[in-house]
Order: structure tokens, then C-alpha cells, then sequence
DNA sequence: TGTACATCAGTGAACGCGCGTTCACTGATGTAC
DNA sequence: TGTACATCAGTGAACGCGCGTTCACTGATGTAC
């Protein structure tokens, strides 16, 4: 709170044509508040305002009202999130590998980045245009394929539809980090990471030995 | 909004000694707002007053400030909610069907409930003193008894921990719901139920007719 | 090369709003005598 | 049975706050001539 009020002071104002970089800058401090909060309940425009040195009003320049920035916060973050995602992909030759890694890269953005996580899929992340494809249709289609790659492979079982495969790893993924952020208090009976191995490989039908815990 | 301005106008003050029913229509009121936002953002104090026909600084009379009135809204539902669980785990013999039922009736429970669900296991919900139990203990408690229970009966493998395998159930429970409130547009693959039914068998290991699902 | 000017980037003051909370109060109701 | 009084349940007006947003503006910078 304190540390809010002693905002960058020394701002050189951009040259001419070069006013966009205001708003990448806006773009990153919401998107902080939004990690720091863990919602969008602390993001305001002024708050933003005050973190990065400028006027208010200086927002309405690069967004019409304060959903916008919402929404470009919500899109830059969704494009960082499926770059980890990709690059934890991998290109070994098994599916079964690649499928796995996929999901603990998922696990480990999410910890990573708590607050623009549970904001990327809480009710109040703004959609924009309701008629576009939802936003985590990349994270479930890419599940799909990856799935369905196993399937193809003899690794998985092959009687189920890999989209519905994907939904529930998927719901698995996300209950598994939710509940560890919401809840970091409570008595887990073991690390994330290996309870996530196990869910996505029993869900699937994968053999692997991390489907046996420590007893 | 218009029609929270239109609150209950004939209002007659309770009688001496009975002041603790205005308590109880406080956290009435707040709860329905809590469900009817989905989180505590619509919150206020003001807004409560409003919706019961009461003066604002009525409230402060049974409750210290806007966080002792969330705990209190918090505690009610947690107590329905494990009421609601109670009764639909049944009293049948066998052990796996009560762990199917008790879970259906969490996501029923969950569907029903979406404001106050969401709430109960966001970050928001105040826990009160953080010595104390968390408050998911109780679900988690009685889904690791169902579960060992379908254990001793034969009917789940036995190599894992029943605490482990609750989480497991909890958490795939939890994405599930989660998803399916904050994403009801999302093109989902099949019934919750018919999901969560099969997610809890594959990740305990009961065979069930649920585990197939309609091609 | 100089200079007038249009444009761009950003500002400062002010608005109305709903909020949580405080304060001194009102008036009904039960009870002691 | 009556009555004074303490208590209880709830009120109305006011406070200071941070918010989103508006408005008219300032002053640097690039460009046309």
C-alpha cells in the first residue's frame, strides 16, 4: 500500500509515434496487480496509474475503460501461457512423454503465476465477444491432440474419445492447482506434481511409473 | 440494481430479547448476494441493509465489521453443504455406490450452489484463525473414509492411500465444476455427471458401467 | 537554413458516486417496585 | 394494579475515502514551406 505511493517519479514522456509504449507499460503493471492480487478486485485505473508514474487520465489515451485493459491483460496473458505450454512440449519421440511434460508445464505456469492464472479462468476474465471460441480452447484442443497422439501410439487406451480425454485431464489439472493455491494451508497428502503425473495417466490409461506413489 | 432499490419496506422491529433474528437475516441476505454475484465483490454492507430494509449501521449491531459477516456466510453454507452430502451418501451397502452418490451430490450441490460454491473454496473466503482446521477438511475427511471403505470391500485397489486417492477425487471434482460454471459456453464433451462419474472410478479404480461412455 | 504550425503525449483539477464506519439519537418493551 | 425506568432494537445524518471518468489544458516534437 505504502510502496504503491512512491510510484516511478523520474517518467520521460515518448517521442511522437512512439505512444504505444505507454501502453505495453499499462498493459504490464495491470497485469502485476492482477498476479499481486490473485483477481482483477485490486485493479484500478488510478492504482495502475500510480504504479507507473503517470496521470490517470492518461489511460483513456490507449483504452476506451478499464474492461479493455481487463481484456488486453487477459489476451497477453493467454499468449504467454500457451508459449510455455509449446516450448515444454518438447520433441522427444514419445507421446506418452510429451503429453506428460505438457501437463506439468501447465502445472508449473499456473504456480508460477497464480494470480493471472485463476484470472484466466474465473468468471470475471472478460470473453470479449461471447460468439468467439472460448479462451481455453487452445489448452483443451492441444490436450486433445496430444492425447490422441497416445492413443495412436498403443499408449492409451483407444476406446475413448480423446476430447473428452482432454476435459477431464484438463478439469483434473486445474482442480489439482486450484485447490493447492486457494489452500496452501491444508494437509496434502503429496507434492503436486506427482499427484498430477498420476491423475493424467489413470484419466488417460497410461502405464508410467509415476503412477505408483510412496507409500 | 433497480430492483435492490425497491427493498422490503414494511418492516417491524423485532421484540426485546429476539434481536438475533435480524442476525439471521443478515447472513440470509449476504448469502443470497454472495450467490447471486458468485463472489464477495457485490458485497456491501450498504447493499444488505438495503435488500432487508434495514439502516446500514443496523448491522453493526450483530456483526463487528463486513469480514466477521463473510465468515459467518462462509460457515452457514459449509453446513449446508455437508448436510446436503450426508444425506445423498445414502445408507445402501455397497461401499462404492455411496462414494458415487456422495460425489454426485457434491456436484450437484456445487451446480446449485454456484456463488456460494465458488466462494466457499476461493482465496476470498475468510478462514478465521489460520490454526484452525481448514475448512475443506470435512469433505476431504469423508470422501478419504468412503474411499477406504470400498478398499477393505475389495472393490477399489488397495496399493494407494485413501487421503491421497481423496485428494485426487476431490480435486478432479473441483475442475470439473469450476470449468463448467466459469465456462458454460465451452463446447464440453459430454454431462458433467457422466465425467465425473468416470473420473472417479478411474482414478480410484472401481470398475463401474459408468466407465464407459457413449461413443 | 529558419520558422510557423499541426499533432501528439500526457496533465491537473474537478465531478458525482457508493462505500465502511461513527455518532448521538429514538422509541418500543419488558421489569422492579 | 399502576408506573418509573433500564434496556434493547434500530435509525438518520454525517464523515472521509478512493474510485471512474470528464474537461480544458500544456508543452514537446516533428514537418511543410
Amino acid at each position: 500500500m505504502a510502496s504503491a505511493l512512491q510510484a516511478a517519479p523520474a517518467r520521460r514522456r515518448n517521442r511522437r509515434g512512439e505512444g504505444d509504449r505507454l501502453r505495453e507499460e499499462i498493459i504490464t503493471a495491470a497485469g502485476q496487480m492482477i498476479g499481486e492480487a490473485g483477481d482483477d478486485s485490486a485493479l484500478t485505473l488510478r492504482g495502475v496509474a500510480r504504479r507507473i508514474g503517470i496521470a490517470a487520465p492518461s489511460i483513456y489515451r490507449h483504452f476506451t475503460d478499464v474492461d479493455e485493459l481487463k481484456m488486453a491483460v487477459v489476451k497477453r496473458t493467454f499468449t504467454e501461457f500457451a508459449r510455455a505450454r509449446d516450448a515444454a512440449s518438447g520433441d522427444g519421440d514419445d507421446p506418452a512423454a510429451r503429453l506428460l511434460a505438457r501437463c506439468r508445464a501447465y502445472i508449473r505456469f499456473a504456480l508460477a503465476n497464480p494470480g493471472p492464472y485463476r484470472y484466466l479462468f474465473s468468471q470475471h476474465a472478460p470473453t470479449g465477444d461471447p460468439a468467439l471460441p472460448p479462451p481455453g480452447l487452445p489448452v483443451f484442443q492441444a490436450l486433445a491432440e496430444s492425447i490422441s497422439r497416445c492413443q495412436q501410439a498403443g499408449l492409451a487406451g483407444a476406446g475413448d474419445d480423446p476430447h473428452w480425454l482432454a476435459a477431464q485431464v484438463w478439469a483434473a489439472l486445474h482442480g489439482l492447482v486450484l485447490l493447492r493455491l486457494n489452500a496452501p494451508g491444508f494437509p496434502w497428502p503429496g507434492p503436486l506434481e506427482h499427484m498430477a503425473d498420476q491423475a493424467v495417466a489413470r484419466l488417460v490409461g497410461i502405464e508410467t511409473p509415476a503412477d505408483k506413489h510412496p507409500a
